[in-house]
RNA sequence: GCCCUCGUAGCUCAGCUGGAUAGAGCAGCCGACUUCUAAUCGGCAGGUCGCAGGUUCGAAUCCUGCCGGGGGUACCA
């Protein structure tokens, strides 16, 4: 039962005889809103002032005329007109008790399935499977897992799909690592292991010919910086006011580039030093002095299909998944399928082809291009070596997608700075034939540390993922120890439940602190925070929950008899609670419409808040009447499993005592 | 240069298809454990919504300009 849904469509038809056009009264329903402040009632309607002013008449005498021809009386109490014409909407406690235990007696909580499901293809995480995966996955892997639940539960059909970067230069560094210093008894024994310390070495040795190559080039553009802000700094004495005022703000930039270049001097030295400090990778180094060019020559030769370079990758792949598979399964997150890069290869070709063919792409300085209308850039399709690049495996994804599933929507859940590839991609593909079906970007914003830069080490490394799963746990199992130390009863909790309530904690409050901010816009991470036991976080939910499971585990209620009970609202705390129960299904709504879990992170905030303000003046066990205790205890069963429900759409689990 | 994006309380963030005195958490201050888990609750204080114009009954929200941060910008993904 979604309240909102229900109040538009008791004023549809009062508004429709007064404005005819269908989309002008929907946009009309739209103004149909939960209240700002209880004083206000539960819902208000604010479409009698705009109405008042199509139709030439005064917005409360419009407001009057609707609300009387409106079938509202089962379900809401007579209306107050307030202010300029503002319809305020008080819903009856009767609806709300027996909307309530419809609720209650659903195993969805009374959460409609949609009547007109969609198709889904939602791609997320795509991590380079040759790499461990980072700081910079979780974003995409979560939020995109919470997509792909939360759109399923709704009703949908959902195709998740993870694509993997598996057929790009990591490959061709491994194969050369493992041509030139596997070391077969560790391989046979431990492959994971050694395909990543042979890809780290490699990295490091490509990494430090790369440093050496555009040190010069770095510094000589350091000292061009310099230059400028000097000549800026001259100008900026100006008399004339339009010039220094220019002039100044250029010095300001230039320092700003120079500081940044000086940086990235540091952090290319840094890597040179890092090889040439070390005896042994100085002497690799030497015997490999064109290792950077080798590598990408490895890799060449795998998409030539060279017979012993795909056999390697194809005995490599295998442990490279498991690796990332670890990560996965800890996160609890599953794909229905992993097409990566590499199933799209022998694709490629037609697809240029027929977009040559269709007069859509062209030759350009040597490239294949797409010229699209409203972009500088062409899209390149084919580089004038030959090789294809990502924009052609996303087109050739986009065809199969469409060939194989037909969706309705597909879904790239991937960081906003790919914004501009993603525009270029969809105007290609609805170019191409693919104009009907809806092509998202869902774009999030990147991981900053407390320093307001992107979140790394403190030796300025990019975090690896499982260390930060595993750092989230620990700090979990330190709380929980301490908490449950803290029992004035003496530890209720055996080691085992301390590190199982900690994983689930540990992982939850990781997610939660991600899915909980608006995805579209940076955040920054806070380890200590995302942990806190209060304010936003999945914790203190985890906490009610417990809570609820406590109060039925002491009382030894039988569920299954309770929920089909006629519910009684005494306590002004109650009603709160009753209200945002039932707004659940609108929490939902608002995620589906735009793809936002945060929508669904709020909520669940304010239902536990609400249950907690409940809680403290409502006793449950020991209300004075029966039906009263039978009410508290269909409120709480109600918060415990739509707090669960809630949580498992964001990926996020519950445990029965913490 | 061009394009995108952000600027809201000391801090971290909601709100942005225009609607009533701008919300929450944290931090701060005050108060509440003989009580179903105090990992909690109640209260106080805290904001010229970057700046300046405009649109109108009404602007944090829409438009224009400016200031400041971030990102992107032809053969990496």
């Amino acid at each position: 039962m979604n309240v909102l849904a229900e109040l538009k469509s008791r004023f549809r038809p009062a508004l429709a005889s007064l404005v005819s056009d269908a989309a002008k009264v929907s946009e009309l329903l739209e103004l149909i809103r939960v209240a700002q402040d209880p004083k206000f009632g539960d819902y208000q309607a604010n479409f009698a002032m705009p109405l008042g002013k199509v139709l030439g008449k005064s917005p409360r005498d419009v407001a009057t005329q609707i609300v009387t021809a409106a079938r509202l009386d089962d379900l809401v109490a007579p209306p107050e007109i307030a202010g300029p014409g503002f319809i305020n909407l008080r819903l009856r406690d009767e609806w709300v008790a027996a909307a309530l235990r419809m609720a209650a007696t659903d195993e969805r909580l009374g959460i409609d399935a949609a009547k007109n499901p969609r198709t889904y293809v939602v791609d997320y995480s795509s991590p380079n499977v040759a790499k461990p995966m980072h700081v910079g996955h979780i974003r995409s892997t979560v939020i995109g897992d919470s997509l792909a639940r939360t759109l399923r539960f709704l009703g949908h059909k959902v195709i998740s799909d993870n694509h993997l970067g598996d057929w790009g230069t990591q490959f061709g560094m491994i194969i050369y690592g493992y041509k030139h210093w596997v070391d077969q008894a560790q391989f046979q024994t431990n492959p994971v292991a050694e395909l990543s310390r042979l890809y780290k070495l490699v990295s490091k040795l490509v990494e430090y010919r790369e440093s050496l190559k555009s040190l010069p080039e770095a510094e000589r553009r350091l000292a061009a910086k310099h230059k400028e802000v000097d000549e800026q700094k001259t100008l900026s004495k100006s008399a004339d006011k339009a010039v220094s005022k220019k002039a100044n703000d250029a010095v300001r930039r230039c320092l700003k580039q120079a500081e940044e270049l000086a940086e990235e001097i540091a952090s290319l030295k840094g890597k040179i030093a890092a090889v040439e400090q070390d005896v042994s990778l100085s002497k690799l180094v030497q015997e490999h002095a064109s290792i950077d060019e080798a590598v990408l020559a490895e890799t060449a030769k795998l998409h030539a299909d060279d017979a012993e370079n795909h056999r390697l990758w194809h005995e490599f792949l295998p442990h490279c998944r498991d690796e990332i598979q670890k990560v996965y399964s800890r996160l609890d997150v599953k794909f229905d399928y992993e097409h990566g890069e590499s199933f799209y290869h022998d694709r490629l070709a037609a697809v240029v082809e027929d977009m040559k063919k269709k007069g859509l792409a062209q030759e350009s300085q040597g490239a294949i291009c797409v010229f699209l209308e409203g972009f500088e850039a062409p899209m390149i399709v084919q580089k004038k070596d030959g090789a294809f690049l990502y924009s052609t495996t996303d087109l050739a994804t986009i065809a199969y997608r469409m060939e194989t599933w037909q969706p309705h929507a597909i879904l790239y859940v991937v960081d906003h700075r790919q914004s501009d590839h993603f525009d270029k991609l969809f105007a290609a593909a609805r170019k191409w034939g693919y104009d009907s079906v809806e092509l998202q970007h869902i774009k999030f914003g990147t991981v900053m540390g407390k320093d307001g830069k992107p979140y790394k080490t403190r030796s300025g490394d990019t975090v690896g993922l499982e260390g930060l799963l595993d750092e989230a746990v620990s700090q979990a199992l330190k709380v929980v120890s301490e908490n449950d130390d803290a029992n004035p009863s003496g530890p209720a909790l055996s080691s085992e439940e301390r590190r199982n309530i900690s994983e689930v904690v540990g992982l939850g409050g990781l997610k939660y602190a991600d899915l909980s901010h608006n995805r579209t816009t940076d955040y920054e991470f806070d380890a200590e925070k995302m942990l806190a036991k209060t304010g936003n976080t999945a914790t203190y939910m985890q906490y009610s929950y417990a809570r609820v499971r406590s109060i039925f585990a002491r009382g030894g209620i039988a569920l299954s008899v309770l929920r089909d009970t006629l519910l009684i609202l005494t306590h002004p705390a109650e009603r709160p609670l009753s209200l945002m129960l039932l707004r659940f299904a609108e929490a939902l709504a608002e995620t589906e419409a735009d793809y936002m879990p945060h929508h669904l992170t709020a909520y669940l905030f304010d239902l536990t808040k609400s249950y907690f303000t409940f809680y403290e003046y409502c006793p449950v066990l020991k209300a004075d009447t029966e039906g009263s205790r039978t009410t508290r205890l269909i409120l709480s069963d109600l918060t415990a499993r739509t707090i669960k429900q809630g949580l498992s759409l964001l990926g996020i689990g519950v445990v029965e005592k913490m």
